[in-house]
DNA sequence: CGGGACGATGAAAGCGCTTGCAAGAAACTT
DNA sequence: AAGTTTCTTGCAAGCGCTTTCATCGTCCCG
């Protein structure tokens, strides 16, 4: 075992067992002999043992790899969910691959197969997968594959999230109780966004209201853009009273934007943002948003995955719900 | 092949070869003759082949992941680095293991343990690993290591960052220099920050100015201890003319509750932050920060990690520097 | 037309671990 | 004391790929 990294078989030797005992030593500990244990126990260390995992992986049936899929994580809704996920799974014995997927579908594809190849345990996805052929093969590959955020009709195995329409018409509700009668949306371009402003428009016509103006603005969404959106109330023919902004980043920069143009939020212009960030309970006036809960969303994902692990069953769609949390600025 | 995964006996079988040839098509598919290369191609695209990594990671002497280790990502100013890199390492054929440790040694060394055991081909460090025996065995593992934002005098391996107590002696002398007279320093518990604070408070009062007071926040940083450093103030014995904050939110929370105490900034209150993030530029009043090129470091870190797999050399210390970008906080 | 060079391919030996099967030892039973 | 169980452990056959070495044509040149 000169220059090269201890193997099985090192420590087996050293102990005076045969490298099955190792192995059970290390999977199991309870089936070997306590004292048999303690010398592998020895071995190990005197060696310097580290169990190859690309091995394990490979004559097991297990990777112990779960991979995430994020669309990107310099500034992100999901990053409170993907960080709790990563802990919970890490302090399970899994390492997880991280990958980003940005918005292009190319991205998407690219890493699910490279997930398919490491024969991860588990993908988890967040954004949607809109190529059929791609739900297709996710379905078939015989792995756990948890959708999250959204809450497809059929998702491709397990879905936990929430109804982005139904979060959109309670928004509406909320605001036109509150006696807003002019909503100005600011929609970032994703399709979980766009189906919020959707369900905001529909119930709100529905309600009897005159459809709510609507700005689009490039994903991932920040401040700037919240300042951005503000100057563009300009153009509007008339002006909102109430701007239903994407992201809470948006709702920030529009409201800092407004306060330097001596607008006085909510009194004279009113905004709500989405996720519930710890900032838009900090930010003065603070801001009334939807609270999403990441964390609960983190702790279903592993509820399913633990599940799966003892094989045993779970239901399919799993609605982690939203709600309305009122502030000062709407 | 029915039921199971498709191997590379399945595609050599129907394409008429060796799976020895299938897998030189695979890793350089200019070896095998044109024709031979089409039957190939054809065939795994019949079976839907996809290779299995673990084997080919066993097998071979790269398994093409890479891990990278972070404090958290939830609201972090190396988001963008890692975001960078981690698009970068895909793009060449990478998967990434990303893992949390947190502030705690025991979640790094878990964290380590099993990097070193997935058998990854470099590991990238966010952070500073203290633990002596931790550093020697990075150092024999035989695997590149590269520490990053840091730039300690004896790196494991690699080291890509800057000097932290250059930039906050940096700081000081910008400040000085724009006649500052009491400074007072908001700085999170964390190696790195408290290394700029010494640096900034060594400058300050070599050059003849009096010892800044200091108020440490908990880690990560975040807008809401802004606003709880800005009602610290209040009990300091003379108030600051500039509050040097160890990042930009808690720069930005400190400004919006000194403005909403009716405080202007910069007149009354001058502020500084710390990563140049864009919220920097886009705050009124714009916050002066110190600009760290996240890029530049995912650029460099790939730059080794590039060099390495080609066998070349590199340097052991590489500095990407830091500037101070004057806005209107201070 | 013989011989060396070269290009394309196959055979087979691993890479380091897991796990089904079987056997020996030890502990109970009757 | 012989027959059963129950524990422990070892043997050996993979898991699916890579890679060295050897083989077999082809091609080119003198």
């Amino acid at each position: 075992m000169a220059g090269r990294n201890p193997r099985l078989d090192d420590v087996a030797a050293m102990a005076g067992v045969s490298a099955a005992t190792v192995s059970r030593y290390l999977n199991s500990p309870e089936v070997v002999a306590a004292a048999t244990g303690a010398r592998i126990r020895e071995a190990i260390e005197k060696t310097g043992y580290v169990q190859n995992l690309a091995a394990t992986a490979l004559a097991g049936s297990r990777s112990r790899m779960i991979a995430a899929l994020v669309p990107d994580i310099a500034q992100s809704i999901f990053n409170d969910t993907v960080e709790a996920m990563i802990d919970e799974l890490a302090s399970d014995g899994n390492s997880v691959m991280l990958a980003l997927t940005g918005a292009d579908n190319h991205r998407l594809t690219r890493e699910i197969n490279m997930a398919l190849g490491r024969r991860v345990d588990a993908i988890i996805l967040t954004g949607i997968v809109s190529d059929a052929e791609m739900r297709a093969r996710l379905r078939s590959a015989g792995i756990t594959v948890i959708e999250t955020w959204g809450l497809p009709d059929d998702p491709i195995d397990v879905a936990v999230g929430f109804s982005h329409r139904a979060a959109g018409e309670e928004m509406a509700r909320f605001l036109r109780q509150r006696g807003y009668r002019r909503p100005h949306l600011v929609v970032p371009r994703s399709t979980r966004s766009e189906r919020r402003a959707d369900g905001f428009t529909t119930r709100w016509t529905h309600d009897g209201g005159t459809e709510p103006t609507r700005l689009e603005v490039n994903v991932p969404s920040h401040f700037g853009q919240g300042r951005l959106a503000f100057r563009g109330l300009a153009d509007l023919a008339e002006q909102p009273d109430v701007v239903v902004c994407g992201s809470d980043w948006i709702a920030q920069g529009l409201i800092v934007e407004a306060q330097a143009a001596g607008i006085r939020v909510p009194d004279q212009l009113a905004v709500t943002g989405f996720g519930n960030l710890r900032l838009a309970g900090d930010m003065r006036p603070t801001i009334t948003s939807m609270d999403v809960d990441g964390a609960r969303i983190a702790r279903e994902v592993m509820r399913v995955l633990r599940a799966r692990a003892a094989g045993q069953d779970i239901e399919r769609r799993i609605d982690v719900g939203f709600r309305v949390i009122a502030r000062e600025s709407a």
